[in-house]
DNA sequence: TTGAGGTAGATGCAAACGCATGAACATCGG
DNA sequence: CCGATGTTCATGCGTTTGCATCTACCTCAA
């Protein structure tokens, strides 16, 4: 017999299910030899920065990074250290930091990256037609994209 | 005019998109009042063994939580402190541990689920159709359960 | 039976993290 | 213009994490 599933066991048993392939990936992932130079999470962010032209704020970069504000923070401190991550003042704020790849940084995106993106061709290339990823890519942007949060920050209130 | 992307595109475009819908869901979740009695890391470990019928041993709890393995063990140390997670030794293999909940470790997960639960359903409810949820779910369950495991071991040999 | 090699989990220690808070600046009503 | 309130990022501090290593135990071949 087939039991229906409400809604609400829809959505959990699909969030778990992405859970459970995000944790299972990203071990694989992890486990490459490839981390020797930048973290994972320090790639995060190179990568992230990469992805946008000009300088970007860090309470910007702070919402695509899984990282408090203070972490964040500081692994940009230290990725600039490193000369890997320019920090200016925002001349438009004065609070702000403007964040920017070096061309160090720059490189060395582009040097992971290209090893990175080779595991996740295999990884995923393994487990999904080109359909699956396309329509992978579409929920997951769609998930991704819908915005609840009004009522959220209200029922805070 | 369309551009055809590759099958590595699509493969790091739709990994990327899967990223992307994690962290923002996760910001969220992290952002709701209802970890002041177990964190979310926490919880995911009392959620794993609830999920199991009798007790599971460290490593292979590992193969689920994103930690390594020393911070798991340590992690768990501090649940069998509190009195929720229960540690015995596992008769039939001497190095080994059994992990179980407590009847306050369980009561504990039902509470903090039923709370986490609802904020899924909100925000995955909020953002796609029964039947996206039915799609995502199986495309996920797809990307985690593939195995190309062995390659990478031995391409590291 | 024994010893070499492998595996499961614990532990020392430095690095990194989150929470609370601070300092500096922006914004806006009066 | 000014003070109150909000915002942005940095910093102090206790906690947690990862890496390397250790111990205890298992496996298996000689």
């Amino acid at each position: 017999m087939m039991t229906a599933r409400t809604r609400g066991h829809l959505a959990n048993d699909s969030w778990e299910a992405l859970l459970t392939a995000h944790a299972v990936l990203m071990k694989r992932f992890a486990a490459a030899p490839i981390w020797d130079e930048v973290s994972m999470r320090e790639y995060d962010v190179l990568y992230t920065l990469s992805k946008h032209e000009g300088p970007i704020r860090l309470g910007e970069l702070n919402r695509s990074v899984l990282l408090s504000q203070p972490a964040l923070s500081r692994l940009v401190e230290r990725l600039a250290d490193r000369g890997l991550v320019e920090r200016a003042p925002d001349p438009a704020d004065g609070r702000g930091v403007r964040l920017a790849l070096t061309e160090a940084g720059r490189e060395q995106q582009r040097r992971t990256g290209r090893r990175h993106a080779a595991d996740v061709t295999r990884e995923v290339g393994a487990a999904l037609t080109e359909d699956e990823m396309r329509q992978l890519e579409a929920l997951t942007s769609k998930l991704a994209g819908s915005t609840v949060h009004r009522e959220i920050e209200e029922a805070a209130t």
